[in-house]
DNA sequence: TCTGGGGTCCTAGGACCC
DNA sequence: TCTGGGGTCCTAGGACCC
């Protein structure tokens, strides 16, 4: 790796950039807060069966790794600080980091909150080396969000990315060692990059793929390439073989989309202490219900499939979802459905993780049908609901019959779940016992 | 040591239409 | 009367990314 400056890559050997803050989370409390500075500081779950999600290096010198579990991290490093993440706050960094890419070109992609590839060829006529573009953007993010980061650079996205994990601090028995922050992969190095690269550093090879390749005998990028990929394909998909047959090469044909558009959106939370029984479900179905609305209507949009996620104590996940011909951004509607999807499950198991997801979305003025119903409206429709009180009907019906669809599916009548519309209201009641779970508290009685 | 929460994409089977 | 094949949508599960 021969990166020194007097032999630097024109934009035509590397026109891709790969961005990556370091240590994103911990870094902006630590800015937010200066006592934090040289203390092992980490963003995570801080309960039983939290995780770590971000570290600062101070945190990694003591082996405390991102996605490590709390309780793992807790015994590495006693004196660890695990604050609980402020997304809000790292969503304004996000955008000012974003803003500062921007202004290098608009022909940028973010990958989360601390990731952007950019494509360069748009500064060509600037006759800016891409080293001289990557060294100008650190620059600015170190004095204007007095954040650190890696750049790297390559003839393609896959290139860029391991050169920006290059470009990054590394830990050696416990001591923190500078990265070169600015890393490149010109035309004569990719052959010697692949080599010595094992398949786990490829993207797309998690710990499955990984054990499948290796059961195949297969460690080391270089042999991918000898690999027939019709009989890889058996045994990792013919998307993935495909995937791996091209990147063994060096090829990666992924362009920088700066137009990508939201597919889903939702909320899931894992429990330190499992949810037992439908009432606890229902009851957290509608903290999900109020989440998942509030989202897409910031959004602007409607949901026409909603999905339920239940992960059970032995790990064990299992999903319902529905599609609606219709959009959802109602909170008591998503709710409604988000309940009969959930009691069409038997939950005689205590519940970990609770997940609630919406998709196939539609842009609001779009929506064939107006959906609102009493207690969560959101006032631009309230204003429409007088004249559109025939829609407001037709929307009643149609979600009816798509909670009548579930039950009729699954059965759900037969786990003890039934539900009934009226007015504008929506109420859904388990027959054994007379427990409410719609939006009401469970001692207001029908209107 | 025992695994979060935000997402994306792929696969496979079934239903339905032409 | 018995049967095809392709396309699209939906559902469920799995793997992966940060």
């Amino acid at each position: 790796m021969s990166n020194s400056p007097n032999s630097s890559p024109s934009l035509h050997e590397v026109p891709i950039l790969h961005v990556d803050l370091d240590a994103f989370f911990a870094s902006v409390e630590i800015l937010d807060d200066p006592s934090l500075v040289g203390r092992p500081v980490c963003v995570g779950g801080s309960a039983a069966r939290g995780v770590i999600a971000s570290a600062s290096y101070e945190a990694r010198r003591q082996g405390v790794t991102s996605a490590m579990p709390s309780v793992v991290a807790r015994r590495l490093c006693p004196e660890l600080i695990i604050l609980p993440g402020r997304f809000e706050r790292y969503e304004q960094y996000s955008h000012r980091f974003h803003s500062l890419v921007n202004d290098l070109t608009p022909e940028y992609e973010p990958l989360g909150l601390d990731e952007v590839f950019a494509d360069l060829r748009s500064l060509r006529r600037l006759r800016i080396r891409p080293v001289e573009a990557a060294q100008q953007l650190r620059r600015r993010i170190r004095e204007e969000l007095f954040l650190e980061c890696g750049v790297g650079l390559g003839r393609n996205k896959l290139f860029a990315k391991l050169a920006s994990k290059r470009s990054k601090p590394r830990i050696v028995d416990h001591q923190l060692l500078e990265g070169p922050g600015v890393v490149w992969v010109s035309r004569e190095m990719e052959r010697n990059w692949l080599e010595e690269m094992p398949v786990r550093a490829l993207w797309g090879v998690g710990p499955a793929t990984a054990k499948k390749l290796q059961q195949l005998g297969l460690y080391w990028v270089r042999d991918l390439r000898g690999v027939d990929q019709a009989s890889l394909a058996r045994h990792v998909g013919s998307a993935m073989a495909a995937t791996l047959a091209s990147y063994a090469r060096g090829e990666d044909d992924r362009p920088v989309d700066s137009r990508r558009e939201l597919k889903s959106l939702g909320h899931d939370q894992t429990f330190a202490t499992s949810l037992v029984g439908p009432g606890e479900v229902f009851a957290q179905c509608r903290h999900h219900a109020g989440v998942v609305a509030r989202a897409l209507r910031a959004q602007g949009r409607v949901a026409r499939t909603l999905s339920v996620v239940l992960r059970f104590d032995d790990l064990t996940s299992l999903s319902r979802s529905q599609t609606l011909p219709f959009g959802v951004d109602d909170e008591a509607a998503i709710c409604s459905l988000a309940q009969a999807l959930a009691g069409s499950v038997d939950l005689s198991r205590p519940v970990r993780l609770l997940g609630l997801y919406a998709s196939s979305f539609l842009a609001r003025e779009n929506n064939p049908v107006q959906l609102s119903f009493g207690v969560s409206v959101s006032s631009d429709v309230r204003d429409e609901a007088v004249e559109h009180s025939r829609e407001r009907q037709m929307s009643s019906a149609a979600l009816r019959d798509a909670l009548d669809d579930i039950r009729q599916r699954y059965g759900a009548n037969s786990v003890g779940v039934a539900s009934d519309l009226y007015g504008d209201g929506l109420r859904i009641e388990r027959q054994r016992g007379s427990h409410a779970f719609g939006p009401e508290s469970p001692t207001t009685p029908a209107p």
